[in-house]
DNA sequence: TCACAGACGGTGATATATCAACCTTCCAGG
DNA sequence: CCTGGAAGGTTGATATATCACCGTCTGTGA
């Protein structure tokens, strides 16, 4: 069977059972987290960004490249967690078309608390699911993948963000 | 160092490589299944569930615990469906609490269009960017996780659906 | 110097997801 | 009976994501 318009076997089970890892694992985790610190899964990721970055301060832009959303989610976004007191915005003064984004005290008090929790979460349900090999060869696999995508950036992509 | 709040160096390597195949790959897929289609994934998905039960038809609770989805998701979704024509409501003679779901003739057509183009898509991107042997080795690694989250269904979660 | 193209960012309208009630129906226990 | 609880399904309010558009500024080239 080369029938290309479908999976085979052994392929349909890789298939499927990633897609349910992709479900189950985001939900799992999102939920624990919104429970233990009060951060949505997005909430979390802008924190882990901005917390690296030094200062804990990035231009939205660079937030957007980071993340890989579009402009106008990390704009509604920013506009959120400013009105929860995680984040700042603050203009640019030398060139007022740009805008720079803070870490807030409550922001990096945040980031700190949820993280070891949220991490052993990560821990419990995926790294410890797996032998060391085993994550390896997945790591390898995930990389493989991600490299496919990025090389065969089609162009015809109405939306260039994930193109 | 066996710091348990953080992950060591291949730890980490794999659970960013996880988030970044499931960011890029998902976008990329529905991107596509959008143009090409007309559909978006959660539409595909419904899609793919009704015309692999007998008679295109399910009950509504069924479909969800197929997809994993709320119920008010699901009808919500449904809603939508049925306004394009891809779906069908029709209320259950024996139990009127239940509801039927039929897939119309539209729906067959355009899932029946859309799934070849879309399998072609996680073929090159997915499928294609490993050897059967990572692929295999991908797959147990995926189950191993998916059984860790069933097996660990804690109790305290308020939305009894993810857990 | 004066348009003007292009990059960054924001805004409002729409689409979708989530949350909290609610209604109906069935069934089990008095 | 009949009453209360549980399950399926729907609805409307709210939260979040996406889309199309607009505004600001800067650097560039006529």
């Amino acid at each position: 069977m080369t029938d290309d318009s479908w999976l085979n076997e052994d392929e349909q089970r890789a298939w499927r059972s990633y897609l349910a890892v992709q479900t189950k694992l985001s939900s799992r985790l999102n939920a624990h987290l919104q429970r233990e610190s009060g951060l949505s899964g997005s909430d979390y990721e802008v924190l882990v960004h901005l917390s690296e970055a030094p200062e804990g301060r990035m231009r939205a832009f660079e937030l957007g490249e980071a993340t890989r959303w579009e402009k106008s989610r990390i704009s509604h976004h920013l506009t959120r967690m400013a009105g929860r007191g995680l984040v700042e915005r603050q203009p640019c003064a030398e060139d007022s078309r740009y805008a720079d984004v803070v870490l807030t005290e409550a922001g990096r008090t945040a980031i700190v608390e949820a993280a070891p929790r949220h991490v052993a979460h990560v821990r419990e349900w995926f790294v410890d699911a797996m032998s060391p090999e085993e994550l390896a060869a997945f790591a390898a696999a995930c990389e493989a993948v991600a490299e496919k995508l990025d090389s065969s950036a089609d162009g015809d992509c109405p939306s260039a963000r994930e193109c």
